[in-house]
DNA sequence: AATGTTATGTGATTTTTATAACAGTTGTTA
DNA sequence: TAACAACTGTTATAAAAATCACATAACATT
C-alpha cells in the first residue's frame, strides 16, 4: 500500500486507543462525528483518514469498531512481525516513558533498556532488564529490536545513535535536544524546550485569536 | 507584528540554543548554511525564517549572532514581562521535564510545581516548591504564572486543565494522553505513544524511502 | 410511495509549509 | 577593472495537510 500521510498515522494511533475504550464499554459501532468529538477534530478529518486506510463504514450505522481497530493494528504494528523497542538511557525521562509504555495497550513490545551506569545495569525497570550499553549491538540483534527511544545525555546522542543504526535499528525516537541525521533509518525528534517555548510564544494576550 | 508560522517558531527556539553555544565559543557571525547544517535543515529555510522575523544579515559576513539571539528572545519570551511556568503533576515525567527546564538556558521561569500527593507537597523539586493542587488558583495568580505543563494522570486531565484556565493560565502544554479542548487559552498536545507508533509505522523495511 | 433526515465517501479548494529559482550585492582574483 | 564567486533576500512554485461542498445511500415519517 502507498505510504500514508504522517498526520494520518498520528491520528490513527489515537483513534485506536479511543476505539478500544469504546469497545471495552460495549459499543460496537461509532459515527465519524462521535469519534471526532472524542479527539476534538472534525468529522471530515475522521472520514478522510478512514477512507485513506481503505476501511468503509455502514451508512447510518457508522464504523464497526472491532474491524477498524484490527485494520489500524495491521497498518501500524505490521501484523506479520511484532516490533520490539528499546530505551537507551534510563534516566528520569527514560523511566517516565517506560511507565507510559507499560500502562498503554500499544502492541509495541519493550524488550530492553540500556544505560552506562553500573548501578542500573542488571536491574529491572518495570519488568525490563537494563543492559550495559557496551552490549548494545549484541542485544539489539539478539532481541530483534527495530525501534529505539533515545534518552541519553546530549553529549552521547550522536555516537549512540550511530551505533544503534549500525546494530540494525530501523527507527529512532530522539528526545535529546541534539538534532541528528541518520542514514538508512527513520528519525523522529521531539524537543521539550522547543514545544514549551512555542506555547510561550502563542500564549500571549496580544495573540488573541484563541480568545 | 503578524503572527509567525508555528514551524518557524519551533525552529527559532532551536536556532537560539545553537547560536548561544556558538556565541559561547567566541563566534560572532554565522552563515545561513552553517546554522542550517547544525540543525540538519536547508539554508533557504534558515534565511526565510530570519527574513520573517525581520532580521537582516550582512552580505558575505552572515548573521550577527548576538543581535539574532536578542531578537529571537523578544519574539519568544516577550521582552516586556517574563513568563512564569508551572508543572502540574510532579510524577516521573514532571520531574524529567523539570530537569530539562533547569538544565536549559530558556528564559522561561519555573515558578511552581503542584501535586496532590501529601508526601510531595512542601518538598522542593530542583529548587522549586511543590504546592498542594488545592491551592492551584491562588498560587497561579500570586506568582503570575501564564504557562502550565500538564503531567497529571489522565483521569484528572480535563478537570485540572479547566481549573488552570479558570485561574488565568494562557497556555497549556498537555502531556497526558487525553485530548483536551480549551476556550480562551492556547493548547499544545504531545502524545508519547502516538509518536512511538508513528516511528513504528515508518520504520519498516517495506517503507524504504529512507534507505 | 413521496419526502425528509442523517451519515458516508470523495472531488475540489484552501491553507500551511517547504523548496526552488534567481536578482542583487559585496568582495576576490586575474 | 572585468569576470567570477559567495552570500543574502525574496518571489514564485510545489508539496502536504485540512477543509469545503456535495453526491449518494439508508432509513424514518407521513
Amino acid at each position: 500500500m502507498k505510504l500514508l500521510p504522517e498526520r494520518t498515522i498520528e491520528r490513527l494511533s489515537k483513534y485506536r486507543r479511543v476505539l478500544q475504550r469504546e469497545l471495552d464499554n460495549g459499543t460496537d459501532h461509532i459515527y465519524s462525528h462521535e469519534l471526532a468529538k472524542l479527539l476534538h477534530i472534525t468529522p471530515v478529518q475522521v472520514r478522510r483518514d478512514i477512507m485513506l486506510i481503505g476501511h468503509t463504514g455502514t451508512l447510518r450505522k457508522g464504523y464497526g469498531i472491532e474491524n477498524l481497530i484490527k485494520l489500524i493494528g495491521e497498518i501500524i504494528d505490521c501484523s506479520s512481525s511484532e516490533q520490539n523497542v528499546a530505551i537507551i538511557g534510563i534516566g528520569k525521562l527514560g523511566q517516565a516513558l517506560l511507565e507510559y509504555l507499560n500502562s498503554s495497550n500499544t502492541r509495541l513490545n519493550l524488550s530492553a533498556v540500556f544505560d552506562n551506569n553500573p548501578d542500573k545495569i542488571g536491574d529491572s525497570f518495570g519488568g525490563t532488564l537494563c543492559h550495559n550499553i557496551d552490549n548494545l549491538k549484541k542485544i539489539i540483534i539478539r532481541e530483534n529490536i527495530t525501534i529505539g527511544i533515545l534518552t541519553v545525555p546530549p553529549e552521547y546522542a550522536k555516537e549512540i545513535s550511530a551505533r544503534m543504526v549500525d546494530a540494525g535499528i530501523l527507527g529512532i525516537m530522539n528526545y535529546t535536544p541534539v538534532s541528528l541525521k541518520l542514514d538508512h533509518a527513520f528519525l523522529e525528534e521531539y524537543d521539550v524546550i522547543t514545544s514549551l517555548e512555542k506555547v510561550a510564544y502563542f500564549a500571549k494576550p496580544r495573540h488573541a485569536e484563541f480568545l
